[in-house]
DNA sequence: ACGGTGACGCTCA
DNA sequence: TTGAGCGCCACCG
């Protein structure tokens, strides 16, 4: 069937991972690949995120680019802009200003 | 300095 | 079941 009716261990290191983050700080698709153990595969840490079934429990507008830009987010950019701005977090044009300055690394 | 392509894991139809 | 896509990153030309 390969129709996984349960969340593979993978996603759930990164919704956990990813819950790790305290507030007031971001951190990148590819910090969150190290973090599961599965370094270089960001784009499997973005469609997990996507596909989250914990969307209000999983701060997923915390994660953001390597560039600093906040990519893009199932439930609208803009609106993830605002919270990141609510945490704390300053955001302009749909960028984080000084990234590193609020990067969370483990 | 810039642009385009390859590559990983997982989901959807 | 198989095939193709994705909220990407890094490297190469």
């Amino acid at each position: 069937m390969l129709v996984r009716n349960a969340p593979t261990p993978f996603h759930q290191q990164v919704w956990k991972a990813t819950k790790l983050i305290p507030r007031g700080k971001v951190a990148t698709y590819s910090t969150i690949a190290q973090m599961v153990g599965r370094p270089g595969s960001a784009r499997a840490v973005g469609n997990a995120l996507n596909k989250n079934p914990y969307a209000p429990l999983v701060p997923c507008h915390r994660i953001v680019r390597s560039d600093g830009t906040v990519g893009g987010f199932a439930s609208g950019s803009e609106k993830k802009t605002n919270m990141l701005h609510s945490e704390g977090v300053k955001v302009m044009n749909g960028k984080i200003v000084g990234l590193e300055n609020y990067l969370y690394k483990k």
